[in-house]
DNA sequence: GATGAAAGATAACAATTGATAAGAAATACC
DNA sequence: GGTATTTCTTATCAATTGTTATCTTTCATC
C-alpha cells in the first residue's frame, strides 16, 4: 500500500499550488505536512547568495520541515514546487493528535524518519566518498528521472556545484 | 538524567578494549550496540584505499550501526576504538527486546534516530555550504575538544579531505 | 634510552572547481 | 508569434585540492 492509500482515510484537503511556489519560508514554524499527489518540489536552504537543495519530492512522499514541525522551531528550510502541484494538506495540529493517538500513524511516522535518517547518511557518505563529476554519473545511473524532471540548476544545486559547473562536467563525456 | 545513568538500570557488561580495535567490522550484522563510559571512538566507512569517517564517540554516547541492527543487515560501517575504551554493552536480542516491550527504552531510541537524524541532515548542510578551509574553521570553533584530542589523520579523513590538505589548511593562518 | 612505526609538515605538479562574463537556447507570457 | 526572462553553454583566470614524494616529529615498545 503506498502512502496516498495510507492517507487516504484522513480525509484530507487537497490543495493545488502553482509551480515555483514557496509553501514554507525558511525561518518560519511548520504548520503543515503535505502528501504529494500530483508535481514534485524541493527543500532547500539559503547560504549566502546561492541556494542549496538537499532534497526532491515527487508523487507519494511526503514533505515537510520535520524538526520545525516537531520541534516547533524555525525551519532551516524552504519548501517549493517546482511544478504546479496537488497536495494533501494535514495540519501541525492533527499531525500532533494522530502522531499521539492513532498508533498506525505514529509506526508510519517512525518509518519516515528512519527513512529520511538513512537516506541522509547515504547522501552524505556520497558527499564524503566522491567528487562533483562521479556523483553526477551517480545520479545518472541510479534516478535518470530526476534528471529528466528537474532543471539543470537544481540538479547543481543538489549536487552542491555550481550550475556552471555542471554544465562543464555534462560536456565533459 | 545522563545517558550513562539511564542505561545503569539494565545492568550491562562493561568491557574494555584496547585503542584500535575493530568492534564491528564493515560487511558484518551489527550484534550490540554500546554505551561509552570512557574513551572515544570513530564510525568510518571504506572507500577505495581511504577511509571516511562519518562521526565521533565520546562519554554518555551510545554507538552501534543503526541500520544493520534495526534490518539485521550487513554493516555498510566499521567502528572501531581510537582510545583504549570502556563500554557497557547490550545485545541485539536484548535491545530488540527492550524496544518492543520497554517504553522508555523505546522512547530513548526514538530520540537518538531523531537526533542522528538531525545531526546528519546538518552535517550534510555543512558539506553543501562550505569548502574543507571552512569546515575546519567551524569544526575548530564548535568542537576544539575534538580537535585536541583526536589525530589529525582522523580529523582529515570526518573532513572529507587528505591529510596532506588539512596540514596545508592549518599551517595557512 | 634506542629503535621502528605512525603521524604530520612541506614542496611540486596536475586536475578540478569557483567566479565572472558574454552569448546562445529554451521557456513563459502577453 | 514576438518579446522578455530564465536557463544553459562556453571561455578565461584564480584558487583549492589531490597526488606523490621526501623529511621531520612524535609515539609505542622493547
Amino acid at each position: 500500500m503506498g502512502l496516498l492509500d495510507f492517507i487516504a482515510s484522513y480525509n484530507l484537503q487537497e490543495i493545488s499550488f502553482a509551480a515555483k511556489t514557496i509553501i514554507l519560508q525558511e525561518g518560519n514554524k511548520a504548520k503543515y505536512i503535505y502528501f504529494v499527489k500530483k508535481g514534485c518540489l524541493r527543500m532547500w536552504l539559503n547560504n549566502r547568495d546561492t541556494d542549496i537543495t538537499t532534497q526532491f519530492f515527487f508523487e507519494g512522499s511526503a514533505i515537510a520541515s520535520l524538526e520545525s514541525l516537531l520541534k516547533d522551531e524555525a525551519s532551516d528550510y524552504t519548501i517549493e514546487t517546482i511544478e504546479a502541484c496537488s497536495l494533501f494538506v494535514m495540519s501541525r495540529q492533527d499531525f500532533l493528535f494522530f502522531k499521539e493517538t492513532d498508533e498506525s500513524f505514529k509506526i508510519w511516522l517512525d518509518g519516515i524518519i528512519l527513512e529520511r535518517f538513512f537516506y541522509y547518511s547515504k547522501h552524505l557518505v556520497s558527499y564524503l566518498r566522491t567528487k562533483p563529476y562521479e556523483r553526477y554519473i551517480e545520479l545518472l545511473h541510479k534516478h535518470p528521472e530526476i534528471l529528466q524532471r528537474i532543471p539543470q540548476h537544481y540538479i547543481a544545486s543538489y549536487l552542491g556545484i555550481t550550475p556552471v559547473s555542471l554544465s562543464r562536467i555534462r560536456s565533459r563525456k
